[in-house]
DNA sequence: ACATCGAAGATTGCATACAATTTGGACGAT
DNA sequence: ATCGTCCAAATTGTATGCAATCTTCGATGT
């Protein structure tokens, strides 16, 4: 585990410290700087952040809740190596979820927030044009912000708290069983969503974000280690 | 908290007892036994079930995750009071669920299944004729189960543990705001679902669905209570 | 009489100590 | 040489103790 966040998150947390553990983990994970499999020892956690097992133990947990990690009783905690059955239940939630995300962000966005999501695709463009790991973690990074920010335009807690999940839980997936760059025609889908968005025109807008989503699950290599079972197992250790 | 299920589930959790507390405590709150608002001590919920703080506030964390439980820092945790406007994205967020459970359950659904179904609708249908608070507080919780049993049948986890979340909180919410006794035509509308599902109707049992969850909405009291704003604190205390 | 300040009690936040369980290896038997 | 058993190291599960914070109630002064 090489987290060298660590001094910086251990000093900006006065208070609920397991908070900004959890968010400091979360953001390794859909990072990949933690594969799948990994083990987080509690001592371990703990030692990184400077706080003593309990607060680390707390983080675990609420990540464990969060799908990101699976905990077995007596051995500890590990992030998540979702199943390609798995990997289908996340986009066949986000199918569910995002349209109904995108109705209710077009109805409460305001020019401000069209503004902010601008931004946003310049950032997700400048990470395109860049070369190297780190360019291309923040890419994904920046792709999954994109649908945060529209859950939390739309005004909806409850949604917007289960697309983080989704999300999160995306990034794990693609990690996994992600086949090319991704994001290189998501970006140019972002985009066409947010002029439908803009143009108040909801129904291509949700139809679009089918087919955004419909365009990531098929880069996915979903079938092949579907069959064997136990090769989970074995990059689990 | 009067809670009298303390020895059979303390006995009942030979591992993992924060959960099986978690459990107990969900159950008394989506039953109204805990009324919102009610003070859940760290000290009182360890006494209750013979366990120390650190495990009673293992779950009392995985209730606040859920919604269910509401903690302020150095002040400590409490059955949670949704606003109404909260309610307005429980039901919300189950408009855009539901429908997608249905459709999925349609596939995957079994004769057994649907045996199963027809027992969990007259066991509602028993709690109906009965009289009194608990047989009330049955009827509820039957009523959520179906929606829940659903959920297992759609075959989808992250949509039955969304679910989970939200039927519980449906409870809270109907517990604060609901007007009638809800549930009289809210059986005979699960009944056509699941008619619809057998027929092989799924459009039809959606619909069914969407309408159903109106109706539960449509039975609540949203609008007089938002103005106050400060009686939060009062029925907190 | 009322308001303000202060101290005691209670409760949470966190760290640490101990018990229980699992894992890995070493030793010995076949 | 291989298999089985047992012991030790490591890790998690749980309890408890102490510090920090909030609440409550009473005293004091205006």
């Amino acid at each position: 585990m090489n987290i060298s966040d660590k001094i910086i998150l251990a000093e900006a947390a006065p208070e609920d410290r397991s908070l900004a553990i959890r968010e400091a983990l979360r953001n390794a994970i859909i990072d990949r700087r933690l594969a799948p499999g990994t083990k987080l020892s509690e001592a371990e956690v703990g030692a990184l952040f400077d706080v003593s097992r309990t607060v680390a133990r707390a983080a675990l947990q609420m990540l464990t809740f969060e799908g990101l990690v699976k905990t077995e009783r007596n051995r500890g905690a590990f992030v998540s190596h979702p199943s390609p059955d798995e990997a289908r239940q996340v986009f066949a939630s986000r199918r569910l979820i995002e349209p109904g995300i995108v109705a209710g962000a077009l109805e409460r966005i305001t020019p401000q927030d069209i503004e902010g999501f601008r931004r946003q695709l310049d950032e997700e463009a400048r990470h395109i044009n860049e070369r190297g790991p780190a360019a291309r973690r923040a890419e994904i990074k920046a792709s999954g912000d994109f649908h945060l920010m529209l859950a939390s335009v739309s005004g909806n807690a409850i949604l917007q708290k289960f697309m983080d999940e989704l999300v999160a839980r995306s990034s794990l997936v693609i990690a996994l069983y992600g086949r090319s760059g991704v994001s290189s025609c998501g970006h140019a889908e972002h985009s066409a969503i947010l002029d439908a968005l803009e143009n108040g025109d909801g129904k291509r807008a949700s139809a679009l974000m089918i087919h955004h989503i419909d365009h990531i699950e098929a880069d996915l290599d979903l079938q092949l280690k579907q069959g064997l079972g136990l090769k989970d197992a074995l990059s689990l250790s």
